[in-house]
DNA sequence: TGTCCGGGTTGATTTAGGTCAAGGCCAGCG
DNA sequence: CGCTGGCCTTGACCTAAATCAACCCGGACA
């Protein structure tokens, strides 16, 4: 099933976004009924901590409007982001009672959940969903190698321009696609959210966002709003074999 | 289904590895004989590479024995491994129809394929299979996310010496699980290997492993024969919580 | 039996990014 | 208003790991 027929689900039937985005392939009723007796809404406010690592964690849900993050921590403070959810993304893994990681909103943040164990049992009856989930788990682990090439070889600057490249990308995915050429977006981290991410410090984030500005690859409007000029600019400084990026 | 279950399924059973330990959960013969169809084995010599990134993969398969790597390049050179597959692990995408990573034979090599459309085929009518895939690709992405915090914020001590503790597990786990204290094992991967999986260059890596042998965390019988002498004194150079390591 | 070659070690030096420290900017609030 | 506290920037300095280079070791092979 391609992101463009998920796309149409949402269209046709409205509503909540795990069912049409994220879970259910074909709009069976019996299904969606199910689905109902099971799900509720829950907000956070931007700084909130969904659930800590370790905790018990009795749901699965998707994220409806907002950003959160996963983060590992180590013993002396060392944090390392491994997850950042936007609208439609999943989290929660079903099979296992415990977070592995602490989810976190960085902005306000709204999320569908399903209790887990129906969940469970919807997928063990429904193949599609479990389908489903499996191949956004596969994107997911895709996604999570990529950072990996980027958290163990790439420079400081690489590293920066990526994160810009992949902000730019989803957040273009999720208007309208634009036309072409100068590009516009506000990032949802700060400066030590993009570290985690990076695996870098904050000064580190802070010295080559400006490097890039400098450079006149980026401009910047305050501190959050990014405009940048040339798209295939800024990814050519990515290290990433360029395939202009908005395929795939 | 938990680990034993496999394990105990692949004894029970004997014969093909993805229909014992990869994939089935429960060993209903008619999925067996068209399992049986669409299977057959390859082998590969250690070096040999069994596909390139970009390539057209028309399989899916399993690990009988030997060791495979799936690295990232590049394209100045810059490599970094992104999974370390051991036997039983699986490989491919149901759903793609190019290879993401140039997959290569470190050691002899003997994997379990399967044609890849009568297998997502097979996918779509046993849910069982997919729910079982689910599970193993879960699994893989908590490891990429371990291997993140690794690369994102472990010193080059702490990786060798998490490296170290992987590869002794994992062999631990297919090996009879040997009494608690001295733990041997070779190395499968070479120094520059090693450097590929932990985002460092081979100098580091040789140089760490001297030093985590001239401070007696671990003996070396010629370059690639490690015996551990004390388990947890070596995990507690990790940078990990301490929880044992064989739990989880 | 020499020599070649791939893997490994070790030393000297350089450098990218971390650390420490001082300020700047600005929104919220007394 | 002026103060406070987050967030961000910039500079000076330091250090872990990269780079460059020499060499070792053991197995294959002529």
């Amino acid at each position: 099933m391609s992101h463009q027929d998920l796309q149409l689900m949402s269209h046709d039937c409205g509503g909540c976004p795990i069912r049409h985005r994220a879970v259910c392939a074909r709009c069976d009723a019996d299904e969606l009924s199910r689905l109902e007796t099971i799900k509720y809404y829950r907000s956070y406010q931007a700084g909130q901590t969904v659930v800590w690592s370790g905790d018990r964690m009795d749901f699965v849900a998707s994220v409806v409007s907002g950003i959160a993050t996963l983060t590992q921590t180590m013993e002396d403070g060392r944090r390392q982001m491994v997850g950042l959810l936007l609208p439609s993304d999943f989290v929660g893994r079903p099979g296992r009672a415990q977070a592995a990681y602490d989810v976190t909103a960085t902005t306000d943040l709204v999320m569908c959940c399903f209790r887990k164990r129906p969940f469970e049992e919807l997928m063990s009856t429904t193949p599609h969903v479990a389908q489903r989930l499996l191949e956004m788990t596969l994107d997911e682990l895709d996604a999570a190698r990529e950072w990996m090439l980027l958290l163990g070889r790439k420079t400081a600057r690489e590293k920066i321009a990526s994160l810009l490249a992949i902000i730019a990308r989803r957040d273009a995915s999720l208007k309208l696609r634009s036309a072409k050429g100068a590009l516009a977006f506000d990032l949802p981290l700060t400066r030590e959210e993009m570290a985690d991410y990076l695996g870098l410090t904050l000064e580190t984030v802070s010295r080559q966002v400006s490097a890039l500005k400098r450079d006149g690859l980026i401009q910047l409007e305050g501190k959050r709003h990014v405009v940048v000029p040339d798209f295939d600019a800024l990814l050519e400084h990515t290290g990433d074999d360029s395939d202009g990026g908005f395929l795939n």
